[in-house]
DNA sequence: TATTATTACGTTAGGCGTAAAGATT
DNA sequence: AATCTTTACGCCTAACGTAATAATA
């Protein structure tokens, strides 16, 4: 039977050269590795290298068994990561979303549900999302929409209305409701990480242009500071009253008031979803 | 770093449902594997197993690492094929041929200037012959016309002509030459294992029935017993002198006088292949 | 009672490193 | 002289089997 740690040594030596630097890159004695070498050729049952005087090379065998070590040992190393990944799959609860809001209903109550488990969240484009659904990277789904699938669980979660702030001075300002069309041409203080919401906001407002922060800190004082318009939802929390001098002004076109959806494995988790449903509600 | 002979037991428990049952079957000691399931553990760095008091089974995580260690048993075994047949191959000739005759000159040839190689040679059909050649599974095919292969050496070897051999009282007996379409519906005695001269038989006659004869002897009774037509060549030995009373008239077809190409890897061994031309003719 | 997993324990084989030898540049 | 491979030698770990323990069906 192969040894992977005598494979390893062989493929130390087709990389180094000679035996001596392999022993020492491996960090053992030069007798160990020609001994290995000597062990390999008698597993192996043929000629693995040619024998000068004080000089060992590979031979064409050898060069083939190198070729197989290598390969072996990465299919080694794959198994070990395949299983550790498995086995650390069995404890997380892998959550991708299309937007933050849902995420703030969603994680405290599966946290307090699941305690012993790892709970993992991304936001990400609803390509990527059905993406993790069908690959069973993520367990649990968050989108903007009723996405038939089959198999999956799929059930009207939060809904989110968007409206826009603007100050007091602001040609908008005494609107009781606006729409896209209306909006578009103006430009916008944005949040970055806002999921899907920056695509919808392009697409819909083509012609305006959006001031993107990354940083939560840079874009408060934006909207303490200048007269542009921003946006929020019925979901956001203002702590800060941030927004307290803005007039909020829905928007309402059908875009901009979305119902999210939980979306999971048929059976799996499809009591989570319902819990979630009576819990977060 | 993962050691096959502890997947091995971990396989054979997997498969035999018990310790106990994988040690006597890999003929070691009960806590040999309960040693090397705990030391699996620590590798992977996972569970995987459910243990009771004195019952143990694989959890998911165990099956998948059992699943993994399959596939790395197979690869390692793999791995060990892989290597010794390249050592052999080394070791090797092979030769594909689209006839017997030409097997006859070349292989002594070869035999004597290669004493210490294996000389493998086999009859197949031309398209086989083909992807030998390009596979590399041989290292010389001889083929019955020039296929033009880029890469390829090719060149003319033997050439073997066609003849009918009719007792005395046949209808053709005193015609000195013959074609295909003259023969056409007669049918003939047909040895086995003729090559590519069986497919033309019957392509270019193919109105005519072919007796064919996989034993030697048995062919030769009905040769002697028979008044049924055979076919022989310039390079057939007939040393039993089994055709002395038959009438042997050349077949005149283009397709019935074939000039054997010796084709092998450029450079590799065309040499070879100039030796023989100047040897065997 | 028979079977199973695990722990304890003693033995031994084999693997490793040090040292030395032989050889090449 | 420096480098490299291989052999010799001795230590010591670690792997194995036997025996014992505990628990189950």
């Amino acid at each position: 039977m192969l040894d992977l740690t005598e494979l390893e040594q062989l493929t130390a030596f087709a990389d180094m050269g000679t035996l001596s630097m392999a022993a020492e890159k491996l960090h053992i004695s030069q007798p160990t590795i020609t001994r290995t070498m000597q062990h390999l050729e008698e597993v192996f049952g043929v000629s693995l290298f040619v024998r000068g005087k004080n000089k060992i090379t590979l031979n064409d065998t050898g060069l083939k068994a190198v070729e197989q070590a290598r390969q072996l040992l990465s299919a080694a190393d794959n198994a070990l990561r395949t299983v550790r990944a498995f086995d650390k799959s069995l404890r997380t609860i892998t959550i991708s979303s299309c937007a933050p809001a849902p995420l703030w209903y969603v994680l405290p109550v599966l946290s307090s549900a699941y305690p012993d488990m790892t709970i993992a969240s991304s936001i990400k484009s609803m390509p990527a999302i059905c993406e993790d659904l069908d690959s069973g990277f993520c367990q649990l789904a968050i989108l903007p929409q009723n996405v038939q699938y089959e198999h999956y669980v799929n059930i009207p979660f939060l809904k989110e209305n968007l409206s826009v702030c603007v100050p007091a001075s602001h040609a908008l300002s005494e609107r009781s409701s606006v729409t896209f069309s209306e909006l578009n041409g103006f430009n916008f203080l944005l949040k970055s990480e806002i999921g899907f919401w920056d695509e919808m906001c392009r697409l819909q407002m083509p012609a305006s242009k959006f001031l993107v922060q990354k940083d939560q800190f840079e874009f408060e004082e934006l909207v303490r500071e200048s007269s542009l318009p921003c946006f929020t939802t019925n979901l956001a929390k203002d702590e800060q009253n941030l927004l307290a001098d803005r007039i909020k002004i829905p928007v309402t076109d059908s875009e901009a008031n979305v119902t999210y959806y939980l979306a999971c494995h048929s059976q799996v988790r499809a009591f989570d979803s319902l819990y979630f449903y009576n819990t977060c509600l």
